[in-house]
RNA sequence: UAACUAAUUGCCUAA
């Protein structure tokens, strides 16, 4: 049984979620006997994915199979739901655990303080905080890191520094998480200089930068097209014996972007090929926006069929952009194709 | 910067 929940656990790490699926229902089947933790691994497995029906369909029937659900399936379900965007069913869930008579914990009130916070409820999260604080539990800087995130899709950098402040006066310590949160708020809030403020600060306690924190600081320069900036940022991550992987790499392309500076996000391009990282939807469509901004349509159509050659499939993204750069480049004709062939594809 | 612990919570990119 132990080395079951071992084999699903590791296949859910491994972002294989069918996988890990076949492995339960094939011992399912086997009659074998299904405790609490096999449960628990399919549901979180199938959560990370937002799958929230499918995790709720197996809570049902571990319930139908009399296996009494614990505090980590309630909080696992709570977080299935969070990620699909189901913050009213999380809170459900949350209700329905202690009309089973189990008190939530510290994760129970973070899933659901996240949950809130990721539906835009900041109200609701930071009523949650209270209502923990209240239960005798005190926040710790999962909480607080959550409702910093919570304060993103706002751009509310006053909340998220206010929040700050009230974590040195509950003596909760900063993480690299919650300066990376922060430093998102930030960017998202189009200010450079208190995203930079937050990384000195940062530094000066002591706490080490991943290479999150940079592409946060990247999207902190792109946002606020402070693209001059981009590449010291860059030259840090090597300084901190960091790797940039596709989302630097595609923050730095995007920085270049905002700027007009097309050649120079093409040189990002070289640079990725010659570090072999991934490229991504998301590079090539970043690629093909700054070919746009700085009106070079024929540019795009290369980077377009570079795209293809590489068989990165194009989403309506890409072809937004494309099409942009055809127009602006004055090729009426030449996006006019572009969009049957959007169509063709079935984008 | 040790290792160990069957499962759950917070951070980043192209509109």
């Amino acid at each position: 049984p132990k080395s079951l929940t071992k084999v699903l656990s590791r296949l859910s790490k491994r972002g294989d979620p069918g996988a890990a699926m076949r492995v339960f229902e094939w011992a399912e089947r086997g009659g074998e006997e299904l405790n609490v933790y096999h449960y628990s691994c399919v549901i979180i497995n199938l959560g990370r994915h937002a799958r929230a029906e499918e995790a709720r369909t197996v809570f049902t029937r571990m319930l139908a199979r009399g296996v009494h659900p614990n505090l980590v399936v309630y909080n696992a379900l709570m977080s299935a739901f969070a990620r699909d965007g189901q913050w009213a069913r999380a809170v459900e869930a949350f209700s329905d655990m202690q009309r089973e008579g189990l008190a939530p914990d510290r994760i129970s009130y973070n899933t659901l303080v996240s949950a809130l916070g990721r539906g835009g409820e900041t109200q609701r999260a930071a009523a949650a905080c209270a209502e923990m604080r209240t239960a005798g539990l005190t926040p710790d800087h999962v909480t607080f890191s959550a409702l910093v995130s919570a304060c993103e899709e706002s751009g509310d950098w006053e909340g998220a520094s206010a929040l700050y402040r009230e974590m040195g006066e509950c003596q909760v310590v900063a993480d690299a998480v919650t300066f990376n949160a922060l430093i998102s708020v930030c960017a998202k809030a189009r200010r450079w200089e208190e995203a930079w403020e937050m990384y000195t600060e940062m530094e000066q306690l002591g706490v080490k930068p991943t290479i999150v924190t940079f592409n946060a600081l990247l999207n902190a320069c792109a946002q606020s097209n402070e693209w001059q900036r981009a590449s010291d940022v860059f030259a840090m991550i090597e300084r901190a014996s960091l790797q940039p992987n596709t989302l630097t790499y595609n923050s730095l392309i995007s920085c270049y972007a905002k700027g007009g500076k097309w050649d120079l996000a093409m040189d990002v391009f070289w640079e990725m090929r010659d570090a072999d990282v991934i490229m991504d939807v998301v590079t090539f469509s970043a690629l093909i926006k700054a070919c746009a901004r700085g009106k070079q349509w024929e540019q795009a159509i290369l980077v377009f069929g570079e795209m293809r050659a590489m068989g990165v499939a194009p989403n309506a993204r890409t072809f937004t952009s494309l099409i942009s750069a055809c127009e602006r480049g004055g090729q009426g004709q030449q996006a006019l194709e572009v969009f049957e062939e959007m169509r063709r594809m079935g984008v």
